[in-house]
RNA sequence: GGCUCCUUAGCUCAGCUGGAUAGAGCAACAGAUUUCUAAUCUGUCGGUCAUGGGUUCGAAUCCCGUAGGAGUCACCA
């Protein structure tokens, strides 16, 4: 992008000295491959000014780019475009110029605060494949939003309080014999998982047994014993009743240890967790802060709701009939509060775009309350993740675990390089270090190289290949480049003035990665990123056959030209990738 | 039904501030290795950009209609 703007400024020079054409809007893009050049300006836009025919007004400009600046080296025009082609100094001192800069392509500190929410699980039960895009979204878009320049603070939200850990408690109870997951070897999260399961199978049985009694289906679903109980803990849970708070704070602990384990796993990790079971109450004292103004209203059973109907949204409860807090009203509070801590200038939650009904109501009944900032919420809402059999039912145990998920795929990279022979003659350490960056970097990629919007489709089998557009081939051109310079060290690295055109579409690609964070932290997008590493990954293998010349030892000065600009590929791949969470290994 | 989003090659996806003949990967087929690690590379095959209109020099991209799909509209989170 910095060629590009570069070619941008000499159009606009050129435009105003033969048109005395001012704030003339000038299109520059990237030559298509099939014509001659690097950098192509759209004449249309420019001929109302030019007041001449399309290739008269390209001509003029190329003639006038090529007389006036020496970075210009050809031009030629085809119908309304002007291709232009610069100098092959100007692609050699650019490369030079961006290993001059430290951390080229990374923004320093633009003062901004942001804040980027995600993962939220829920602890009664293990996290999922679903999870995994949400985690791995959050992450990679903080990591973005940091190489842009800003002060990130990445935070989890844990809905740690409601009915449904006391589905878990209660079967816990019955059912549990008192296990633990060190009793039984199971990680924390997923015993409580089960016994969330077990719930559910014993609460459809009861129903069945009600039903069979002549009871109706929906007045089977209230009155079965289990979920009675439940509601119970619930209430003795907000009374703080010590029997049920001891064992809510035991089982939940249990929980965190397995999260903690998975997120380590993944590879992610955060700078501050909230707890709903503390950020509800302030959500209450804010429903009745609104109420007092007379934002919201309550009705004759008690339940409070604010009516959204002018803004073209519906009535919105925020306050059950008992006094009980819903999602919506801990929302609030933890938003305030956050704002209170932090004061940021952007706050992203990442979350589905099964919920962005939500969040268009949260940040609505935050202005109402009088709070401005508000604006500066953003909903970065991630498509579904579905299965080749359909979507995920937990239901029908269609439901694809994170841990497991991750596993498997570290087996089968395992497995492959085993096959392939690569892993011979190293340690165990070091087949378990390798196996995990491969499995798992190319799960990241596999879901990180889809636009977040849109609902993706996750194929197992798919995403364990290792060709094409994927991770492992993405970490095997940059091991293989790491092998290149180790075996070269020592090895003068100079660039001279004498590039080939493939290493000017490689150099091109180099220059542009500032522009493609730039881009990614604006939309949010790691898939940005993603295209950007294939791209030069792909670049740089066609580079190494193209010239098989190259191969053998020739001359230094030749050999001296290659490795540097390897060498700047294999940084920029790992950069590029270290925005994505993922590993580039030395070896693999 | 209301609102929001989606539909591009057999499959998975890019491309979207409007620009040239719409691109990758996978799958299929045909080739390339005295290498910097072949987990690679090259070539062939594959398209009514869901569909019908509109805007204009020019539309996959912007606007409207239609069809199909998803999400949501809970005293769940």
């Amino acid at each position: 992008m910095i060629a590009e703007k570069f070619v941008l400024d000499l159009c606009a020079q050129a435009a105003t000295a033969l048109y005395n054409a001012k704030n003339m809007e000038l299109q520059v893009s990237k030559t298509r491959r099939e014509f001659i050049g690097d950098y192509t300006l759209v004449t249309f836009p420019l001929l109302r000014t030019s007041k001449k025919s399309p290739e008269e007004t390209a001509t003029q400009i190329g003639q006038y780019l090529k007389e006036n600046f020496v970075q210009v080296a050809d031009f030629n025009v085809i119908k309304g475009f002007l291709n232009i082609s610069l100098s092959e100094q100007f692609w050699s001192s650019a490369l030079c110029d961006m290993i001059a800069t430290p951390n080229y392509g990374f923004v320093c500190n633009n003062g901004r605060r942001v804040m980027v929410e995600f993962s939220s699980p829920n602890t009664n039960k293990p996290l999922h494949l679903g999870h995994v895009r949400n985690n791995l979204l959050g992450y990679s878009v903080a990591k973005i939003l940091e190489a842009c320049g800003n002060e990130v603070m990445k935070v989890n939200l844990v809905n740690d309080r409601g009915i449904h850990i006391c589905k878990s408690m209660i079967a816990w109870q019955r059912f549990g014999a008192g296990e633990t997951p060190s009793s039984t070897g199971l990680k924390g999260d997923h015993l409580v998982g089960n016994y969330y399961v077990k719930f559910d199978q014993a609460y459809k049985a009861e129903i069945k047994e009600l039903m069979a009694t002549g009871m109706s289906e929906d007045e089977a679903k209230k009155n079965a014993p289990i979920i009675i109980a439940a509601q119970e803990m619930l209430v003795r849970w907000e009374a703080k009743d010590p029997e049920v708070y001891a064992l809510w704070q035991t089982m939940n602990g249990w929980v965190y240890d397995g999260f903690e384990q998975t997120y380590r796993t993944m590879g992610v990790s955060f700078d501050k967790t909230y707890y709903e079971s503390n950020t509800y109450l302030l959500g209450k004292k804010l429903v009745e802060i609104g109420l007092s103004k007379g934002i919201f209203y309550k009705r004759e059973d008690g339940s409070v709701w604010i009516d959204l109907t002018e803004d073209g949204l519906d009535e919105k409860l925020l306050l059950r009939a008992d006094g009980t807090s819903v999602y919506m009203t801990q929302d609030l509070g933890t938003a305030v509060e956050r704002y209170g801590e932090f004061h940021f200038d952007d706050m992203t939650y990442v979350v589905g775009n099964e919920q962005n009904y939500h969040f268009q109501v949260l940040k609505l009944i935050l202005k109402k309350l009088g709070y401005n900032w508000s604006d500066a919420i953003y909903h970065l809402s991630y498509g579904m993740v579905e299965l080749p059999a359909g979507k995920m039912k937990s239901r029908e145990g269609t439901v694809v675990d994170a841990d497991d998920l991750m596993q498997a795929m570290v087996d089968e990279a395992r497995e492959m390089s085993q096959e392939l022979g690569k892993l011979d003659g190293l340690t165990a350490q070091e087949i378990e270090n390798i196996s995990k960056m491969i499995g798992l970097g190319a799960l990241k990629y596999f879901i990180l190289k889809v636009d977040p919007r849109k609902t993706m489709l996750f194929n197992p089998a798919e995403s364990i290949d290792f060709n094409g557009n994927t991770a492992p081939f993405i970490q095997y051109t940059h091991a293989r480049i790491k092998s290149l310079l180790r075996k070269a060290e020592g090895s003068p690295m100079v660039l001279n003035s004498c590039v080939n055109a493939k290493e000017v579409e490689i150099i091109k690609l180099l220059l542009e990665f500032a522009d493609a964070v730039a881009q990614a932290g604006e939309q949010h997008s790691p898939a940005v990123i993603a295209a950007y590493a294939y791209e030069l990954a792909k670049e740089y293998n066609q580079y190494y056959h193209d010239f098989p010349v190259l191969r053998s030892d020739v001359e230094l000065q030749d050999r001296a030209q290659r490795l540097l600009i390897a060498s700047q590929v294999a940084t920029m791949i790992s950069r590029a990738m270290g925005l994505l969470g993922i590993n580039s290994p030395e070896r693999m």
